[in-house]
DNA sequence: GATTAATATGACACCCTTGTCATATGACAG
DNA sequence: CTGTCATATGACAAGGGTGTCATATTAATC
């Protein structure tokens, strides 16, 4: 039974998900998405994190299309998508105070 | 230098997208968007999948509000969120096609 | 209330992601 | 082309999420 007519490949939206189910890169996205463009340094100073641990992240949500680098002199500049971010924390944002406000008190996610 | 002024809760946007960044829990989203409400041995034989491994993703998204139980006899009714889950997934279908494509053709993200 | 169908819960081992350490690459100045 | 600043890459140990096994709960029927 059920061989599905069409199959919608599930595995990169798991994936786009997974670049944001983590808190340095959430982090990261609020921050470029309130203050604009800032290089890997002043991403690190303002977040209080390592220059290494953040770029890490910043290659992870370059890889899915999350932010955009530019060159700088010897900085990188980078950006976020706001095409993709903004509508899509304001999803979220809405989805956290109307259906979702037992997040705000937890660690872990229950199942 | 920087004490920030007003600090967003980041934890509970992580937590969110950790709920779906996950193939199972994927598939049953974009299964109950698709057929709507379904009980869970319906969901099991749709998906291929044993009721114990999706009883517990199905406990993860309802504790997300990312979709909601109804009783029905002895089976539970399981539907979506239509008035996040629908704009998110429109949201992220768009990025993927737009903006990451590459994520159609890797198994684990880059860093 | 005993039985059975439908679903939920608990526990545990495996695997993958994560942050950190060490090091490499790139760009500009002199 | 050497030194230095800015950022990227590679490797690895630790921690956490995942699926599975065993079992508990809930509801309906007799």
């Amino acid at each position: 039974m059920s061989v599905p007519t069409r199959t919608v490949s599930i595995k990169p939206y798991a994936l786009f998900f997974q670049a944001l189910a983590n808190q340095t890169r959430m982090q990261v996205l609020h921050l470029l998405s309130e203050k604009g463009g800032m290089s890997v340094s002043e991403i690190c100073s303002e977040l209080g994190l390592e220059q290494t641990h953040v770029s890490h992240n910043l290659k992870c949500l370059t890889f899915c299309g999350l932010v955009t680098p530019s060159r700088e002199g010897k900085s990188r500049i980078y950006s976020i998508n706001e095409q993709t971010v903004l509508p899509l924390l304001k999803v979220v944002d809405n989805h956290l105070r109307n259906y979702a406000s037992n997040l705000f008190t937890c660690d872990v996610l229950e199942r």
